[in-house]
DNA sequence: ATTAAGTATCTCAATGATTGAGTTAAAGTA
DNA sequence: TACTTTAACTCAATCATTGAGATACTTAAT
């Protein structure tokens, strides 16, 4: 009966763990924008156009964002302005345009992720690297199955 | 040799997995946001009205949110004129606000977490007991770094 | 009591990001 | 060729946010 109410008490906060963390998060991309004479929406563009495997377009980037797409070409226009970015028509469809992060970019990037990445690299020295499989597993889930919330039309 | 660049590996990727699933919440709370006539901001704010353990106060919002005061008391406006929070004046302390949150509000918390419930409760099937305690405790072990990371002030 | 300093919140003009409708240009389709 | 669709951009209007300052209240010191 122990591990049982254990149980349930872990499910129930499993929601509050990860809206804490999200706003973490949040505050911190939001303190940093700010510092740097960016945007909150700047520092996500940048974030996406520099995790997507390949060169992302502006309206990829209006979908993940969720950003009409003027406000779209305003972010792009104050990113390119600042040298962060580069606009790269494509030569086969020359409607479309890739983006391409510069050195800037990359400075600011890195200069972002230091804190955090010596945030995370001490949890991760905590764990072992079983449990870490097991942690990497479970946010893979959940990357997965919000996702999938995407999609759904009628989800909300 | 194998469970070694297993393991870095996985940790080189720990930071896009967090990445994306910050950025998957925040576009589906924008997503939300959007449709019930709200803001990102005021979103965020009724998240954290609603997880204070007690009565929150404008301040406190203000530094949760990383926001100006002037803006905090807009998006207070907002949410006071559209019903979901009243603002009570503390009696012994007559220049602190409480803020606590109404029926409209709690209405509307219901219509959002409903969805982002289901998915977690998605990926919470497919774990072990044991497995989940592993997951809450690297959940809550980010959180306390990220925390930390909020006090230091060289840190970015 | 009185004064000074500090704190919590609000006000307001200026700034500027976002929206939403419409435009341009290129690609696909009949 | 004309029609539709798609990608990205333009621009006026809207409205959230900033940042400085005002207001009201509390606390500590004299």
């Amino acid at each position: 009966m122990k591990g049982d109410s254990e149980e349930s008490i872990d499910l129930l906060s499993f929601a509050v763990r990860l809206r804490r963390m999200t706003a973490e998060f949040n505050r911190i991309a939001h303190e940093f924008a700010h510092e740097h004479g960016l945007h909150p929406t700047d520092v996500q563009a940048l974030m996406k156009i520099f995790d997507a495997p390949s060169p992302i377009t502006p309206s990829r980037l209006r979908e993940e964002l969720n950003l009409t797409s003027g406000a779209v070409t305003a972010c792009l226009d104050r990113l390119e302005r600042a040298g962060h970015i580069r606009r790269v028509r494509d030569a086969h469809d020359r409607r479309v345009v890739h983006l391409h992060y510069l050195g800037a970019a990359q400075e600011l990037a890195a200069v972002f992720f230091r804190p955090l990445g010596r945030s995370t690299d001490n949890v991760l020295r905590r764990f072992s690297p079983e449990e870490l499989r097991t942690a990497a597993a479970f946010l893979d889930a959940m990357n997965e199955e919000l996702e999938a919330l995407r999609a759904e039309p009628g989800s909300h």
